[in-house]
RNA sequence: GCCGACGUAGCUCAGGGGUAGAGCACUUCCUUGGUAAGGAAGAGGUCAUGGGUUCAAAUCCCAUUGUUGGCUCCA
């Protein structure tokens, strides 16, 4: 007998050898149905697998990540055996489960696949799955799976095993269909009952770009036909929310073939949202101790050599701007810190200075490569929401909770609640990638760690994927369709204040090297605007909508009412327009509706003789008359929020 | 940067070797209307750019450019 220890902490006993489906028929047949695999000592398996020994079982259906991830994993096997059929000889790469659905690399030989012959497949996926085939689990030796996908003609394969040592190789096969897998699989193919091949693309074997390109199928799969088309409809609205959209919609930015790919161009209304947005964060950031500070958009290049991105990034960055003077090169500036350096050190600092705060809504512009390209979110001029704080090694953990509360605070005004923190640290095995000393770098490490857990910041620690010159905190968001975007960013730096030769006068007289923090809210103004605009499908927060309010006459016998009231609004710093057209007011209503202007006014006879309103709100209707004083009133009430 | 798809009116898109199409937006006129589209008329396009094939190219081919889905990269 052996004890099975339930996620609820309930121990069983049950005999060697037990499957995690026959756990599963012992506490219900309901369960049974439903278990797609299970997490043996936090491992996955097949529940078919046996277990020998005392262990930890956690019984994974549909409701779990991983149970999800097996099952997405096992339907690329389910793709790849429809491929199989109905394209022999069709070679096989890599078929993983992603975050909703999954992918296979496949290659056809000549054949090019298109969009036109999803249907087909997913079809004889369908066909497929109903055959319930099990998913069998069977351990090769190296030299039989070598032999196996040599017979096959599958190099992809024989590429992979190459790779493997003998005796962990296992092979799964459902139906006609054997593919060389770690596994582990959902028990058969009947749980498959909706397949839907979302798009094509080409992708390098092995990521490497010398090598042959294969052919990316990415598709989603679910147990419920009505899963899917919701899944389908979710998708659908978040192309509604998708940022480039709206932008255009909204005309809050555009961009242009003449200007150049990736250089965003502000509008009338995107800049006035955007002014808003670094109004507010200034005015914290005044609170906050910081100073503002301006620097030019290009830099010698002596300043870059300083740095070091002169060496690492000058060939691939927009090339020197020459001037008439031989061998002078400037550059545009690809972020702001050299310049902020060159600040600190206009003078001789106190350790009593520190920390010195420097902020910038400064303009950088990166050569980034042109497929890389996104909307707002990946561009190549873009305003950072800089700041560098020069602070003494003991200062860095109060900062960082400084930054933190900052970041939160600018999170919380705008609503932002599904956000993740990625602790970036230095790979342990391999510090001579990095500079800087041991000491620093755990007061650093230990300092953001404590930092984040006090705050009750929810993390994730990334270890390997600190920059160079020091750990970091990232905040990522993700978009109306899932991607992920880095937003705020704190970064400690040892590299700069060693480059520029940074000192501040220590208590005992003697010359000390500060640290350096640069951190970012936003991120970029570009990035934060496109994810909130996502965030928000386009209704702005009454505080940063481009126009607060639209008058709209019944009639042009009531202009002059509705100037005098415009006026009278504006007078209060509430912003917006009059609808002049010889238009119905059903007309005036649905067009301000279609351009979400947050609020309506209503003027006609009635109002005009009672000096009154007709207040309509944005996605709600009718919230009646009142005065103006009244709406100023309601108006002040939720911008100070 | 690499691979694929796409680029037709301001916008969303249909069409497709032989006078360039729709809806919305725009202009003018009629209408002065009370909570999500009033009516009529009009104007608007080197069909991304440059080459090629053809009697004839928006349409087929090539290159360039931009957008886009991925890959790779990201101070």
């Amino acid at each position: 007998m052996i004890s099975i220890t339930l996620p609820d902490g309930s121990v069983r006993e049950y005999d060697k050898g037990i499957t995690s489906m026959q756990i599963a028929q012992s506490i219900s047949e309901g369960l049974a149905r439903n278990v797609l695999a299970a997490e043996v000592n936090g491992e996955v398996w097949d529940a078919s697998r046996p277990i020998e020994a005392d262990s930890a079982v956690k019984l994974l259906t549909w409701n779990d990540a991983k149970g999800k991830a097996t099952y997405w994993h096992s339907s690329a096997h389910l793709m790849a055996e429809a491929l199989e059929a109905l394209y022999p000889g069709t070679k096989f790469g890599i078929g993983p489960a992603l975050e909703t659905g999954f992918y296979y690399d496949v290659d056809f030989g000549d054949k090019t696949l298109s969009s036109d012959d999803f249907k087909q497949i997913e079809d004889k996926m369908i066909e497929l799955a109903k055959t319930k085939s099990e998913y069998i689990r069977k351990p090769v030796s190296k030299a039989d799976a070598i032999e196996y996908f040599t017979e096959k003609g599958d190099e992809y394969k024989l590429d992979l095993i190459k790779d493997l040592p003998d005796g962990s190789i296992t092979f799964y096969t459902q139906g006609g269909f054997t593919d060389l897998c770690r596994g582990p699989h959902i028990p058969n193919t009947g749980f498959i009952k909706a397949a839907k091949l979302m798009s094509l693309a080409g992708a390098y074997w092995r990521g490497d770009e010398s090598r042959k390109q294969l052919t990316r199928i990415y598709g989603v799969t679910f147990p419920k036909a009505s899963e899917l088309t919701e899944y389908l409809h979710v998708i659908e609205e978040a192309k509604k929310r998708d940022h480039r959209k709206l932008g255009k919609e909204l005309e809050l930015f555009a961009f242009s073939e003449k200007v150049g790919m990736g250089l965003p161009l502000w509008l009338p209304k995107g800049t006035a949202l955007r002014e808003r947005l670094t109004n507010f964060l200034q005015k914290a950031q005044v609170k906050a101790g910081y100073e503002q500070v301006i620097t030019p958009h290009i830099g010698h290049k002596n300043l870059y050599v300083t740095s070091g991105h002169y060496e690492k990034y000058g060939a691939d960055s927009f090339q020197p701007i020459k001037t008439p003077q031989e061998g002078e090169e400037f550059f545009l500036k690809p972020m702001n810190c050299p310049h902020h350096c060159e600040i600190y050190k206009t003078k001789p600092r106190s350790y009593k200075d520190l920390p010195v705060r420097l902020a910038e809504f400064g303009t950088v512009y990166r050569y980034e490569q042109s497929g890389e390209l996104h909307g707002l979110t990946r561009v190549r001029g873009f305003t950072q929401d800089d700041a560098h704080l020069f602070c003494r090694p003991d200062q860095v953990k109060e900062e960082f909770m400084k930054v933190i509360d900052l970041v939160l605070y600018v999170f919380g005004a705008l609503g932002f609640e599904d956000y993740i923190a990625q602790v970036s640290l230095r790979d342990p095995n391999n510090k001579t990638k990095y500079i800087g000393t041991d000491e620093n770098w755990a007061l650093a490490e230990t300092a953001i760690i404590e930092a984040a857990a006090e705050k009750g910041l929810r993390t994730v620690v990334e270890t390997g994927e600190a920059a160079f010159y020091g750990p970091k905190l990232d905040f990522m968001v993700k978009d109306a369709l899932g991607r992920k975007w880095q937003l705020g960013t704190i970064q400690v730096d040892y590299n700069l204040p060693e480059r520029f030769e940074l000192e501040y006068t220590g208590s005992d007289n003697q010359k000390h090297r500060p640290v350096m923090i640069h951190r970012a809210p936003f991120g970029s103004m570009e990035r934060f605007v496109a994810v909130l605009i996502e965030h928000c499908a386009g209704n702005f927060p009454l505080w940063l909508s481009p126009e607060q309010f639209i008058i709209l006459p019944i009639s042009e016998k009531y202009e002059d009412y509705a100037k005098k009231l415009s006026d009278e609004l504006k007078d209060s710093d509430i912003c917006g327009l009059i609808d002049f057209r010889d238009e119905k007011i059903g007309r005036k209503i649905r067009d301000a509706e279609v351009k979400k202007i947050p609020y309506m006014l209503i003027v006609g006879e009635k109002e005009a003789a009672e000096g009154r309103i007709s207040v309509r709100k944005h996605g709600q209707g009718d919230l009646g008359s009142m005065s103006i004083e009244e709406f100023k009133q309601q108006i002040i009430k939720e911008i100070t929020v």
